[in-house]
DNA sequence: GTTGGTGCAAAGAATTTGCATGCTT
DNA sequence: AAGCATGCAAATTCTTTGCACCAAC
């Protein structure tokens, strides 16, 4: 982690950009919840964990520029709010997104799966690719279990829950 | 066409809903314009030719309904604006984009490029898919062409987010 | 002492909602 | 008359901006 925030701030100084406390203490919370597909309004809050001081302004203008340094992904998935997704060390793709229209949980598929897809719009549409976005909606493991339980609403033996 | 409108109005009425002259003017302008990704704004502005009296709440409003009987899909390009983009006939799955990130243009890939991408995912993640979003960021033909040509330019045409 | 960064409040933009009125049945 | 649909304006929500102040080089 230390190491990240290294390399994160090397990359601001190279562009002659300080890594402030305020700007380190929004890196710390979106290291912290690399998971997550946090608003900005979530890590806001928790960034006023560490540094109560905070602006709600600041949060956005820090997100703003560690997107512009790629550092993190701007990412919408129709709700309304831009959610914002730590790069992966050493990806050098975008990950794919699961998102569950049931429960609302999003995981994330790391693998590129684009591959050959990518070669093919290339080709076929003299289109430079420099990014993509990928989202799946549809249900979850953990949903597809609970509704078919549910549907068979007899004496279903329960398993623990979550 | 008449088809179409057709359709889409026994669509509505099979849920109780009416196919008003507001709405009927909101279904024709997207449907002249198939092709593009058209924001609400975009879509008040057109219908207010035909229908000068309507309300930009009343086209939100149609729209939100027409999402709701999946009669247009709301996509979100990440600029802030929510577009909606009529479901073709017939389609069973929701086409792709190729977002120009120079000149900000929008074209459209109606093949089906995920197939197998779909197949590994719902294997893998035992995720049911339902619906799936893909868009390619990049440049397209034209840019690439026009940047070869005046390399050195300094143009830059409106995309990123305000 | 410039310069960049911050906090706060105000401004802006996109979208939603409340409500009185209007159509349709 | 009953109920959905509409237009308008006000309200909300998310995000950006203006500006005075602070800190670091």
């Amino acid at each position: 982690m230390e190491h990240r925030i290294e390399k994160i701030k090397k990359q601001l100084q190279s562009q002659s950009y300080k890594l402030t406390p305020q700007r380190e203490a929004t890196v710390l919370v979106l290291l912290e919840h690399e998971e997550d597909h946090l608003s900005a309004e979530d890590v806001y809050l928790l960034v006023k964990e560490k540094a109560p001081e905070i602006g709600l302004a600041t949060v956005y203008r820090t997100l703003e520029l560690l997107n512009e340094l790629e550092v993190v992904d701007k990412i919408n998935f129709g709700d309304g709010v831009s959610r914002y997704d730590l790069r992966k060390e050493g990806a050098n793709h975008f990950h794919h997104h699961l998102v569950c229209m049931e429960c609302g949980a999003v995981d994330e598929i790391q693998e590129d799966l684009l591959g050959d897809v990518e070669s093919i719009v290339e080709r076929d549409f003299q289109f430079k690719i420099k990014d993509h976005r990928l989202t799946f909606h549809g249900v979850c493991h953990r949903c597809q279990t609970e509704d078919t339980a549910a549907a068979s609403e007899t004496e279903e033996t329960e398993y623990s829950s979550k």
